[in-house]
DNA sequence: AGCACGCCGACT
DNA sequence: GTCGGCGTGCTC
């Protein structure tokens, strides 16, 4: 077994296969599957995973492997065959399944540098470059080209004066500190201390303090806490009595917080029955996917954790997904405070260096629990007992780049393989799991009822529209604005949201309407209150906001902001007495403010919330008694199949947050549309007639769930290449799938031009086609290839999630 | 993805 | 005659 299988670094459909290299003797037996190496591929390096081991390879002349990037596998067995599973599913490249399993900061970094040959004097090298290389000094790449230097470089490099060396390097170091620790036991310690001399002072005093203390003891705390002096702490080592080492600590962003330990609740009569056969499922190690369906404020959360707990007591581990919005502080609080040290916390607050080390408490073994964002269903555990994701329903748990991966098809593939239960959990389940509920493909379990039978928020619906033609041109209906004093007089809270998506912060000329667009795609730009930028979502183009229109040249430049900040400033007007915290994409970049908002909140510091989607999960404060949504319809009108079940959903998600405890909760949702169904339905909160009347939509339309979605985007600079493909990819589908299946295209993509690169797509409706996969594989191998810079793209989304 | 190899136009 | 354009194909 001296020859590694390795996956590289490339990813490109003809690097998308292992390359079998040589194990150096050195490693043998070290270097097992599931290890990152680094192998020359080439005339470079690059970072590489071994799959497998073997003795006897197709190849002769076989290269070694140069080195480990590991001490242990990062990818464990399951791991690797989940690889190749995600790589059939989504038709990504082996290596970006790979790396998508693992935390950013594992990835490898390249650098590319010139330094000077062996053997060669730096005289025999023309002078104008003799200064890049004094003193065994090398030259990055990139400078070399930045100063022009590539040609004088190739030619020494072919006289072999210079050579040229690729580094792969850690994208990041292991956070070390430097301890210092006692080498003698404490006894011969007492004897060096005669020994040393009577000037050395401090080091004696370091000296006694390690006779006391003989742990080792962080260098830093010594210097500072202690007051001992580097000096010191050098002379003894210098003399062999003290040793010091580098320990890899962890970052833990939630090193300084306190979380009250909570104990398991009683759970209600519904709770139970809920709970029962997932916990009969975890004892019996039974794979068994359960839709959890349960209102808001149903206490979806505390089966959770009993589960958990179950699973714990038998010595497994869990994983739980939130939505990456919702995963508040509250949500952590929760898990950290039942399990304490048991969990890590997986999510995108967190620095690249903070997710690492909260992957390595996973990887080894130093938790039981991993609470994180849609990766975290790859927390590399062995010993599965549930799998549970929460508000099944988000779009976000769809990853949106390859390998575009839904979280819950890789959370169901491993309960399989873990044989272990899977918990889907919402109060708006998805179309899609709803329906594989109804046909007993998942289990089925009900929390119809709120915790302590408090029922559920009156919802009312106000149409806008009647407003304007009362004369009420303001953002607030009579209705809302009533209530909302009413709640301030009594010193109640107030969540106001305000759904924004759609048409983000963008600026329009109120003359001729014109609105700045990006100069290289068909989208508008957003406007950046940070650095007064205008600034293109899709491919980063910035300028400078306009003070005159470019078209009419009017100064009449109107910022249809943040929405939310011309709310507050209108409240401001209108109540000025209100204390208002927004909570948009602006108060909460930076780290901890989103943490910090909600305490103000929750405090009683303020009485009115203020903010977008970000607020619309997880929010559980007992003091809300109104919600406001000001404006429910944005995301009705988008291109989008989902648009009436995002719309539900998140209308129920949001009149969810009032009244969760003793105080009774009231929804006021304004809307232009109020006799939409997801509206009407939403106000009388019934999901099963909305299930009904959205099911009958999309079984006309046919679309998911009573077809699958293919989705095949083609993007090229010039149009008509960009059309021309896109039809023989068409015409090519279509002669191969079934009568049943419906293929459409070539239509423009919603978003036509892209960074200058027009779009066009293929959607393929399905029910069963065996073949489609493999001809979809086709498409690619035959249209991937030919991918140059300017050239081709083309991409497939199994199922996907935006139609863009 | 890089990088080398290889075959056709404008230049010292 | 050569330098250099980027099309094609390979990397164990």
């Amino acid at each position: 077994m001296n020859i590694a299988s390795v996956i590289v670094d490339v990813p490109a459909k003809q690097t998308d296969k292992p390359f079998d290299y040589r194990i150096p003797e050195g490693w043998l037996g070290t270097i097992v599957p599931g290890m990152r190496v680094v192998v020359p591929f080439g005339p470079r390096r690059v970072q590489g995973f071994v799959v497998a081991l073997k003795d006897h390879s197709e190849f002769n002349k076989l290269r070694e492997i140069h080195e480990p990037m590991d001490l242990v596998p990062v990818l464990n067995k399951e791991l690797l065959e989940l690889g190749n599973w995600l790589t059939d599913h989504t038709l990504s490249f082996k290596i970006s399944a790979f790396q998508a399993m693992l935390p950013a900061a594992l990835k490898a970094k390249y650098n590319k540098k010139v330094k000077l040959a062996q053997g060669v004097s730096i005289e025999e090298l023309p002078e104008g470059i003799h200064h890049y290389f004094e003193g065994g000094q090398s030259i990055g790449w990139e400078d070399a080209v930045k100063g022009g230097l590539v040609p004088v470089l190739q030619k020494e490099a072919a006289a072999g004066n210079v050579e040229v060396l690729y580094e792969v390097r850690e994208r990041l170091g292991k956070k070390q500190i430097k301890f210092v620790f006692p080498l003698l036991s404490q006894d011969e310690l007492r004897l060096a201390l005669e020994e040393i001399s009577p000037r050395a002072a401090r080091q004696k005093d370091l000296l006694e303090y390690f006779i006391e203390h003989p742990d080792p003891a962080e260098a830093r705390k010594l210097v500072g806490d202690s007051g001992f002096s580097p000096s010191a702490i050098k002379g003894l080592v210098d003399k062999g009595l003290l040793g010091e080492k580098e320990l890899e600590v962890y970052r833990d962003p939630y090193e300084d917080r306190e979380f009250p330990k909570t104990e398991p609740l009683k759970l209600t009569f519904d709770q139970h029955t809920a709970i029962a056969p997932i916990l009969s499922s975890i004892e019996e190690n039974r794979h068994e996917v359960f839709l959890l369906y349960g209102v808001t404020g149903s206490g979806k959360t505390e089966i959770y954790l009993q589960s958990i707990q179950e699973v714990i007591e038998e010595g497994k581990e869990a994983i739980v997904l939130v939505p990456e919005i919702s995963l508040t502080p509250q949500m952590v609080e929760r898990f950290k405070g039942r399990f304490g040290a048991k969990v890590a916390v997986l999510h995108s607050g967190l620095s690249a260096g903070e997710k690492y080390d909260e992957w390595r408490k996973i990887q080894r073994r130093e938790v039981k629990v991993a609470v994180g964002a849609r990766s975290a269903i790859f927390a590399p555990f062995e010993n599965l007992g549930i799998i549970i994701i929460d508000e099944e329903h988000e779009t976000s748990y769809k990853q949106e780049e390859m390998p575009r991966y839904h979280a819950r098809d890789v959370a169901i593939e491993r309960g399989r393989k873990h044989k272990c239960p899977v918990i889907l959990g919402s109060a708006t389940p998805s179309l899609e799991s709803f329906a594989r509920a109804q046909k007993g493909v998942y289990s089925l379990l009900k929390l119809p009822d709120r915790m302590n039978n408090q029922p559920m928020p009156e919802v009312e619906i106000v149409d806008m529209r009647e407003e304007l033609r009362s004369g009420n041109r303001s953002m607030f209906s009579r209705k809302l604005f009533e209530k909302m004093e009413d709640r301030l007089e009594k010193k109640e809270q107030i969540v106001l949201f305000l759904n924004k998506r759609g048409h983000s912060s963008f600026v329009m000329c109120r003359d001729c309407g014109y609105v700045m667009g990006c100069p290289h795609c068909d989208i508008s730009l957003t406007y950046h209150r940070r650095n007064e930028q205008m600034k293109c979502h899709y491919c980063g183009y910035e300028s400078r906001v306009p003070l005159q229109c470019p078209e009419c040249l009017s100064e009449h430049i109107r910022y249809f902001g943040t929405g939310t900040q011309k709310v507050e400033e209108e409240l401001g007007k209108l109540l000025p007495h209100a204390r208002v915290v927004r909570m948009d994409m602006d108060t909460t970049g930076r780290k901890g403010s989103h943490e910090r908002l909600l305490k103000e909140f929750s405090e009683g510091r303020a009485d009115i919330l203020l903010g977008t989607q970000m607020i619309a999960k997880g929010l559980d404060f007992p003091n809300i008694t109104l919600v406001g949504v000001l404006s429910a319809d944005t995301m009705l009108h988008l291109p989008d199949f989902r648009s009436s079940e995002k719309t539900f959903q998140l209308l129920t998600q949001v009149s969810g947050r009032a009244g969760r405890h003793e105080l009774l909760g009231e929804v006021v949702i304004q809307t232009y549309t109020p006799e939409h169904y997801s509206i009407e339905l939403a106000g009388s909160q019934n999901y099963d007639l909305f299930y009904q009347r959205e099911m009958m939509n999309r079984k006309v339309h046919k679309y998911p769930p009573f077809f699958y979605l293919a989705m095949v985007t083609v993007s090229h600079g010039e149009l008509m290449k960009a059309v021309s493909v896109t039809e023989q990819i068409t015409a090519f589908l279509r002669a191969r799938v079934s009568e049943e299946a419906v293929v459409l295209g070539p239509v423009a993509s919603p978003i036509p031009r892209i960074n200058d690169r027009y779009r066009y797509q293929c959607l393929v409706k399905y029910k069963r086609e065996p073949a489609l996969g493999e001809n979809l594989k086709q498409v690619l191998d035959r249209y991937q290839k030919e991918d140059g810079s300017g050239g081709l793209q083309v991409s497939v989304d199994l199922n996907p999630y935006l139609l863009m």
